[in-house]
DNA sequence: TGACACTATTCGTTATAACAAATACTATTT
DNA sequence: AAATAGTATTTGTTATAACGAATAGTGTCA
């Protein structure tokens, strides 16, 4: 069983609340299913921030999804989506257009290369994240889903 | 109470997976309370990262710490510890000399400024700590903690 | 001792993040 | 219609992250 957080940054003192503790176990978790997500990646040439922004586009399907409506939906927000979109751009993942109804927006969308990048990454997604988290079980699962959902809430 | 993470990225089809969704969930919460911790540090001119690595040199007291020990504790993995103390030396925050037993090895001190520093932080962090995790009660952190632990484990 | 493998850290380079200011367009007001 | 305010995106710049290769020191073994 678990060694916990405190021995696994080697640290000698308890912490000081279960705050604290809590907030450094997030920090960790994330960190550490953020480093297997990046590894999956990696051979596809794309960053995990990447692979969210088309998945965006994928569920926006013809219609687009303007820059800031992109940022809305990223899971970790990124203050600068055009050079974000310019990377995917530029390896034919994504295209840009001007809308026609307001020219200051700039409208993403997905192209077929970018569905078939996707479209390859499917399994191999699914099958890690069940790796990674699947051992759990749905109880668990649902406790944490819930438990997080209250931590992003008391945020005033 | 609580939308859930799948009306907050604005996502129009449900999660295929409890899986799935708690690992959005997670990186989305560790990325809200990341933003926290920057924003109270920004006006100390420190990151997050710079800021865990004193916190490291500080339980170390005088003895140090080497850049690999400084790696092995961090809570998000940094790769390169050189460039890190690095920053914090020009900023006099910490100090570095080569260990005379094996000169391989950089032995990195915190200066007084940068315990003072650090003083300064102390009671901030703690307040925010409590502020953004607080109302989670002892039982519902201790549960949280726990279910962390069992996320970070089967990574087999 | 000299060759070799090993470890710790540093450095060069390119990519990405962060912040502020600038541009381009739209909508409103006078 | 001109001025103004507001919004969306882009761009310039600097800082930090990421990745490999390079350097420096240690220990082992022939």
């Amino acid at each position: 069983m678990g060694r916990g957080i405190q021995a696994e940054i080697k640290q000698a003192k308890p912490f000081s609340s279960l705050e604290e503790e809590a907030l450094l176990s997030l920090q960790r978790t994330a960190d550490q299913l953020q480093w297997h997500a990046s590894e999956l990646l990696k051979p596809y040439g794309i960053s995990p921030t990447q692979y969210n922004a088309l998945r965006i586009l994928r569920g926006a399907k013809d219609e687009g999804r303007s820059c800031s409506e992109i940022a809305e939906r990223m899971i970790n927000r990124d203050p600068d989506i055009t050079r974000l979109i310019d990377r995917l751009e530029r390896r034919g993942l994504v295209q840009r257009a001007r809308k026609e109804k307001d020219r200051r927006v700039v409208i993403a969308r997905i192209t077929p290369a970018g569905l078939q990048l996707l479209k390859g990454l499917d399994r191999p997604v699914e099958q890690l994240t069940r790796k990674i988290l699947g051992h759990l079980g749905n109880q668990r699962l649902t406790t944490l889903i819930k438990l997080l959902e209250m931590a992003r809430e008391q945020v005033a």
